[in-house]
DNA sequence: CATTCTTTTAGAAATTTGTCTAAATATACA
DNA sequence: TGTATATTTAGACAAATTTCTAAAAGAATG
């Protein structure tokens, strides 16, 4: 199901591509109505949707010809979960209480 | 309730910081048992340290010649939260679909 | 106080990142 | 085909990041 964790985190860090996913949240928008809403320039935007499409946290579709981008929030969601530890435990091997050292 | 997002996600954005907050999801540890863990020197953990602290993630107490590391699990979660829209769900005058444009 | 142990700070070097302008590619349409 | 529109690629450059070694700082103990 899950792939390599570190492009997705890596495409988090930066706070344009953040805005740009919670942008897609609402809904796909195509390259242009994305670059209306940032001052930085359209080859800029490109490299930004570039690495987030590395992270698979965005898809395209070309349609005419614009490129429309939507989210795929099952690897923000998977990305998150994992971070939390909801899907493995770990080993469980050492305490779990967090309020003091092991000693 | 929250503060700035920027530094957290920077944070999450390393491999090596995201394996110490694992770590110290198992419980708290002192800077040199999560040293043991990891091949880079020490003064670079301390570097990673001094992120996690500037992004609220971690809390350090001294105890004697050590220092513990815990987790700050809340700014984690709340990061996470907001990345999702869990809290602030926009201003959904656009559209909610996701599976096209808006053309 | 001197020594030892633990951790951090200082400063430098190599790599990565974010941005730009200029140019190329892709599509639509007269 | 030629032109306009939309988007990406190429290449350069400044700033940020990660790592290191050397040295300093804090605390326990003889």
């Amino acid at each position: 199901m899950s792939q390599a964790q570190q492009p997705v985190f890596k495409a988090l860090a930066d706070p344009t591509r953040r805005e740009i996913l919670k942008r897609l949240q609402q809904g796909s928008e195509t390259a242009g109505e994305i670059a209306t809403a940032f001052t930085i320039s359209k080859p800029s935007l490109s490299h930004h949707f570039n690495i987030l499409k590395a992270a698979d946290l965005v898809r395209t579709e070309r349609r005419g010809q614009h490129i429309v981008y939507s989210l795929n929030a099952t690897v923000l969601q998977e990305a998150m979960a994992m971070l939390l530890d909801v899907f493995s435990p770990g080993d469980s091997s050492r305490q779990q209480d967090n309020d003091g050292s092991k000693t």
